[in-house]
RNA sequence: GGAGAGAUGGCCGAGUGGUCGAAGGCGCACGCUUGGAAAGCGUGUGUGCGGGCAACCGUACCGAGGGUUCGAAUCCCUCUCUCUCCGCCA
């Protein structure tokens, strides 16, 4: 969410940095709301102030033994004015609320501008693509020759966009999931975390998933108001909410391991085939708390964190930072890593690493007490995967594949992959 | 699932209708003291919103939402969460 005052203070140059992710922005009802909302306000609290002065005297005058009927009457009377201006203001405020919660994060003036994803700009690569001297094949074979990849059985099961994933695979998965967590932990820095994997709408709220994009989640329907976690962003950042963390504690780093739940509305017919869109899968997720001046520097760290997954694995990938047409609705910036994936003849997004400075900290209350005391102040929050874990391995698949249809595993996965049966 | 207890400031913890934004303690900040530190002493120390250039003033907030009342942290109702005991269960 965006700071009201500052939002009203800078109308214009708002509207202008909210117009560049794309489509039109009306600001103008936001201040009409406000204008009404503080002449309330006004209104409402001079009768509070009568309202309280009068109370003290008449307490003062039944302690003395007058009669304090008529001046009690005129309270009655206060009283009723200022429960209908309490409830106008309870409404204006949700209004403004609302529509400043629909609003996005504004672009930092670091990222390109450009309607869509062609005009994310590429920053660097790492590694090169693997030579093959015979036809690739994509995961989905690879899958079926190893006997490993079940997308038929799991549509029996469930349906469509879920997978059963066996043996070697389902090995490689838990490798994978382990290999990442002890890296980010143990060489990191990052503090290992399991959360639910269930969350509620308040949650979803405070990293901005929600009120917008409920069509993107699993609600349940026994607790109504319950959803599966699209991500473990919302669960760990949502860990400090309403929280005043030390200015000592900071920066937090925190890494975690969850599936991730998606209904993938508005994307069918897109990458159908395979492990690429699912409606279920892994992910290993990074996520800091930071105070504000150090965030963009953060940024960098977090973003080089998961690279070096990529780079222990040995797979070719290049690094872009979105446009901001490209933003997601609560970043303010964010840095894509797509790995190379040989059967498309492409890069595909693995990750996602985002600063959204106070953007989900005001949302879900999370602050920090300067060192030396102070006032409170929103902390900045940070997430990226570490990686993607089903897409990972599906890029070890591709990218490692033998001629014959197996594959190998990666030197940085041998300690995680002893099997006797093999 | 059944029975009971509870939720107060950064933390702990008093407070059962008015003078309570709320005692006391811890923590923190500043000052005194000291060669330096500790201890000690003194002072200060919540957040949001509105008004004001500002000092400041007003208002709201004692888990959340309603109600009673001239007036609610305090009384009533609903909800959420925590704890204890019983049952059940991995």
């Amino acid at each position: 969410m965006l700071d009201l005052k500052y939002v009203l203070a800078n109308l214009d140059a708002v509207r202008c940095r909210l117009e560049c992710r794309g489509g039109d922005v009306d600001l103008e009802p936001l201040r009409r709301l406000d204008e009404q909302r503080k002449a309330t306000i006004l209104e409402v609290e001079q009768l509070k102030a009568r309202r309280n002065e009068v109370s003290r005297q008449i307490g003062a005058m039944i302690k003395a033994g007058e009669d304090a009927s008529a001046v009690r009457e005129e309270t009655r009377r206060i009283g009723e004015k200022i429960k209908a201006l309490d409830e106008r203001q309870k409404q204006l405020e949700a209004q403004l609320g609302a529509l400043l919660m629909t609003l996005p994060n504004l672009p930092h003036e670091s990222c390109p501008e450009g309607a869509d994803e062609s005009c994310n700009r590429e920053e660097r690569r790492w590694g090169h693509r693997p030579d093959f001297d015979f036809e690739v094949r994509d995961h989905v074979e690879i899958g079926e020759i190893c006997g490993i990849l079940d997308f038929e059985r799991a549509a029996r099961i469930t349906g469509a966009r879920f997978a059963v994933l066996t043996g070697q695979a389902a090995r490689l998965e838990r490798a994978l999931i382990a290999f990442m967590l002890d890296l980010h932990s143990d060489e990191h820095g990052y503090r290992e975390v399991l959360p639910p994997f269930i969350v509620g709408r308040k949650a979803l709220e405070g990293t901005g998933q929600l009120p917008k994009f409920e069509e993107d989640l699993f609600r349940l329907q026994q607790p109504d108001q319950w959803f599966l976690a699209p991500t473990a962003e919302v669960p760990v950042t949502n860990l400090h909410a309403g929280e005043i963390l030390d200015e000592s504690d900071l920066p937090r780093r925190y890494v975690a391991y969850t599936p991730c739940f998606r209904a993938e509305a508005g994307s069918h017919g897109r990458d159908v085939r395979g492990l690429i869109r699912q409606h279920q899968f892994d992910k290993v997720e990074l996520v800091t708390f930071c105070r504000p001046e150090e965030s963009y520097e953060i940024l960098e760290q977090l973003t080089a964190h998961a690279c070096q997954v990529l780079e222990r694995l040995g797979l070719h990938y290049r690094l872009v930072t979105l446009c901001t047409g490209d933003l997601g609705f609560s970043a303010a910036k964010t840095y894509d890593l797509e790995v190379w994936l040989p059967s498309q003849n492409t890069f595909r997004e693995i990750s996602s690493c985002s600063n959204f400075e106070d953007f989900q900290a005001r949302r879900a209350g999370i602050r920090y007490r300067p060192e030396g005391g102070g006032k409170p102040r929103f902390v900045h929050t940070l997430n990226g995967s570490g990686l993607a874990v089903g897409r990972t391995l599906l890029a070890i698949l591709e990218n490692y594949q033998n001629e014959n249809g197996t594959f190998r595993v990666p030197e940085a996965l041998e300690p995680y992959m002893h099997s006797r049966l093999g």
